[in-house]
DNA sequence: CTGAAAGCGCTAACAT
DNA sequence: ATGTTAGCGCTTTCAG
């Protein structure tokens, strides 16, 4: 395996300018650099990044903590940090807890990441008191994506704003009966998001006169199952709700599933709504409130790479703007025949 | 930060036998060990991957290069990887090439995976001679998944199997007029799994006497707005077909998708069917070949760990069973009365 | 069972 | 602009 001190020997320098000349480093001649390039690349010369992980204290690695990788929208979001990595050399190092505690547990407690990675990106989770701590003593950069954790850097939406605006679409229908499919606001993995669109679903009916009733409030775990489950117990009522705004989309899938099998059309009988604009929600025609998924990931990227690079850095709250996209699962209430 | 060396003097003893204690090898009396073990957690003492990996040039990280992280698809194999990797030690370094043509050169060519892993797992393409060789160069572990690359360690289905299962499944049914949703024999980015697919199904109406029309083989991109678009293009169709095949979940999603648009009720006026047995599949109530995604990840990491421990091995062709799964998207044709 | 010593292949001062 | 010299923090012979 040719290693620096093959190329340097080649060109007649010392490995120290062949390092310099090969990082782009100032202070070497362009002749020398063009030379040591070639001969680097004619040579087939690779660096070793243990090495250069050793000696510098740098490792080009980024951590991304995903709490399932199998989820639409935790896989788009390491989509778009993976690129911009890439982009600057930099590998990302996955570290998937598959909603699982223990997996949690041993990321955050075993220091795994230390001296492993440059910077770390965690997703959607909210960590504990103590993991933050842990965090904090990596003494590196970390942005936080998808959950509000003040005094962090974090690259999220306002997810009660999101909720508010799902809401009010709903009652500018002239909807009164809204239900809420949400999760679960404690659990093996924290969030905030669940937290946040609750209370701005209940601003909103708040805002237009309405009391919430807890009845109407489900939990649906955020996935397929659960808001099919959700919206069984919701749909059987007697006093059924006449719209339903699930938290996020996959839920809302759940919820088209369990109304087409108790024979309610939609929207004729039930308005459904979403948030995120998941891939899949065109075809299921549903409205929701589209998040800027992918562009969370790259934001994230482009934020720890400023603080690996720059000087200072200052923990930045980034909030990315979300779009109420309109399709056809929503509608004015008692209004079979049209709108 | 606390190196080996203050473990080594804060039990008095050398580094060497701090080093064997900690990583479980022999010769070491339990005593010391248990003392060792303790003493390092009570400082605190993190190993330095890149110390470690430049004194015995193993990264205990694997690479898994995968064309799409947010197909649902990849990211379940992932997923199964990254479980029995984690369970041995070893992080998970992603590369994905999100289908672009030029993030494939740079991970293949440009070397990035010299002296930066141990081992290596290609997620369902196939690469190029000139790419096999590079990987053939790495010199380590590689085991392919999802494709057929003979001589090369794989796992996956038998694809051509699963297709003639979803065929024979229409066929059995009485269908007679059964397009083929697939995807392009080449592209960017190459597959084996389309043209297998391809293959099975023109072999079962091969079988059973039929001949194939070119005409009901449409491309879906394997994506779920391509089955969208290619459902349109037969089903608009004067002599349209009562059944359609698709090769993937998702196209089948984009199919029933258009029925539903064009006004077809499935599976009354036409009975669909795909390979997977993705997440969502059984939203749809889709019919489908379900294959073992999650498994095909584990198994996969399990060969490349089993070749890094174990002396010598084999590269192996694992192909996992596949299953008719069926549901309600598949009926006999013109039975608009029932079964 | 334990220790001494020689690297692994780079980078980073400090010189020149 | 380039070279010299120390390491970085481990693992691995080879001794004992």
């Amino acid at each position: 395996m040719t290693g620096i001190k093959d190329v340097a020997r080649e060109v007649e320098m010392s490995t120290a300018t062949v390092s310099r000349a090969l990082r782009g480093l100032p202070g070497v001649s362009e002749e020398t650099r063009t030379r040591v390039m070639e001969t680097a690349r004619r040579l087939g010369y690779v660096p070793s990044p243990s090495a250069a992980g050793l000696a510098s204290g740098q490792t080009r690695t980024v951590a991304v903590i995903v709490p399932w990788v199998t989820r639409w929208f935790f896989a788009a979001v390491v989509q778009g940090a993976e690129e911009v990595l890439r982009e600057h050399g930099y590998d990302l190092l996955l570290y998937n807890l598959a909603g699982d505690e223990s997996a949690r547990h041993r990321v955050f407690e075993t220091s795994l990441l230390t001296k492993r990675v440059d910077a770390v990106l965690v997703l959607s989770l909210k960590p504990s008191l103590d993991e933050l701590g842990r965090l904090d003593k990596l003494g590196r950069p970390v942005t936080i994506v998808g959950a509000d954790v003040p005094g962090w850097a974090t690259v999220r939406i306002d997810d009660e704003q999101a909720a508010r605006t799902a809401t009010q679409h709903l009652l500018g229908l002239g909807h009164s009966r809204i239900a809420y499919v949400g999760g679960a606001l404690e659990g093996v993995l924290d969030f905030t998001a669940p937290a946040a669109r609750l209370s701005g679903y209940r601003s909103a009916l708040a805002e237009a006169g309405l009391r919430h009733d807890p009845a109407l409030e489900a939990d649906g775990e955020f996935s397929v199952a659960g808001g099919s489950r959700a919206a069984h117990d919701l749909l059987e009522r007697a006093d059924r709700p006449t719209a339903i705004f699930a938290a996020s989309d996959e839920m809302a899938f759940g919820v088209l599933r369990t109304a087409r099998e108790v024979g309610l059309r939609v929207p004729e009988d039930l308005s459904v709504i979403g948030i995120d604009d998941h891939e899949m929600a065109e075809i299921f025609d549903l409205t929701t409130v589209a998040q800027p998924v992918h562009e969370q990931g790259r934001v994230a990227a482009q934020q720890v790479l400023t603080a690996l690079e720059g000087a200072h850095w200052l923990p930045e709250q980034v909030l990315l703007p979300t779009r109420l996209v309109v399709r056809r699962t929503t509608r004015a209430p008692g209004s079979s025949a049209g709108r």
